[in-house]
DNA sequence: ACAAATGATAAGGCATGCCTTATCATTTGT
DNA sequence: ACAAATGATAAGGCATGCCTTATCATTTGT
């Protein structure tokens, strides 16, 4: 396969991020709902990467990626997470701004530039999100805040980035990996937090893309 | 103007900078010669630049940047200028292939990260190739090396990223800003000098790239 | 089991940025 | 002044990645 373009990229990228961890196809809808394309945009470009050899397509089921379509997705992800430490660390980018740029950024070098940037910048094991770099398919350690427990106190770990609107959240709420987060009460898909001394009202969804380990019985 | 595409920003980096100092409009030729572009695919895109308001066309004379034009061009070649340092000076990227990636990484990445960037470097003042930052304008010090003379020792000022070709001897001799050079005989098309203490023969044209301040009668 | 929901696919369209072929206009050198 | 070189422009094509409308197939829930 010779030089993916970007768009063939994004999507790789995207089945690789969505993918289920019990190696079911992934339903077309959850790709058209991460773009917000159309279903037949979709569909072309999903034959675009069979037709390619990047993955596999079985109507009314999903898609799969390859073994060749994996890796290319790997290599994107390891890049985007690279650049992401290198727009947060040195150049104090939020996190949700960070995510955004990484997703041209990816793009614009190749490999052998982010692994000197990765070594440049003492190569880190998380992105800012919380994603570990070197093992892209590790889950988030812990829960998903969403279904946390009122009284108990969480450490994020992890700050999913598929939700745009969580990473704003975070930004504003000052939440990055490594923040204590108390539940204070859950009511009708709304959980009152306590986030560095300021209690927040969100809903359950924005929370679901928190992750966090339960530290409530000490460290 | 809403977000240039890459192409049109291309466009109006190359008319900047291969635009005559005396305010003459640019031959279309001249970009075809930069691009390698059929006459037709210039012509097409600078209507496009004209459409836009970024440039003013000229039938049979040649195409002009509007202030509109000029301004997004300086702010692509200072992105350019700005990623070159950070690859050359942080990630140790040879001046060739920096020149190249910054191509892409250019638009990336809007001002206001890439002015961030400027700070996390040092405010540098002249990008890997010697051209100078924040007088984009400035022409390069001394006089081109392929107007040099023999028996002259020159140090170099600036090696202009246009021609590929002297990039890559740049970076095979080891020249760069601040090295010596001395022509040692200038014959028929062809210069043989003397850099870093070794003896090489390279054609006129290639040097006409290299520019240099005559440094033998001591500094 | 069947209707409703969901998914697949065919046909045709559009903007972008490149191309070739062909024709016509202007400039240039002698 | 005129032929040759150069430049402009019209017409039509192509790949990419998006779109809408319309039809047909499968899966799903009751
Ligand atoms: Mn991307
Ligand atoms: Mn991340
Ligand atoms: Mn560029
Ligand atoms: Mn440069």
């Amino acid at each position: 396969m010779i030089n993916p373009s970007v768009s063939i990229e994004d999507y790789l990228g995207a089945i690789y991020r969505l993918q289920r961890k019990d190696g079911q196809p992934l339903p077309l809808g959850d790709l058209q709902e991460h773009f917000g394309f159309s279903p037949i945009s979709i569909h072309e470009m999903v034959q675009k990467l069979v037709q390619r050899g990047l993955a596999v397509y079985i109507p009314y089921k999903g898609v799969l990626l390859t073994l060749t379509g994996s890796t290319t997705a790997e290599a994107l992800i390891r890049r985007h997470r690279i650049w992401e430490c290198f727009l947060s660390n040195e150049l104090a980018v939020p996190i949700d701004e960070a995510h955004q740029l990484a997703g041209d950024l990816e793009h614009a070098a190749p490999d052998w530039i982010t692994e000197r940037l990765f070594n440049h910048l003492g190569q880190p094991s998380f992105c800012p999100h919380g994603s570990a770099i070197d093992e892209l398919t590790s889950t988030p350690v812990g829960i998903s805040i969403a279904n946390g427990q009122a009284g108990r106190t969480y450490v994020i770990s992890c700050i999913s980035p598929e939700n745009s609107n969580s990473l704003q959240i975070a930004r504003e709420a000052g939440i990055l990996p490594g923040s204590s987060l108390t539940i204070i009460e859950k009511k009708n898909g709304n959980i009152e937090i306590e986030i560095n001394d300021q209690k927040k009202q969100l809903s359950e969804d924005d929370l679901a893309y928190f992750w966090g380990m339960d530290m409530t019985d000490g460290s």
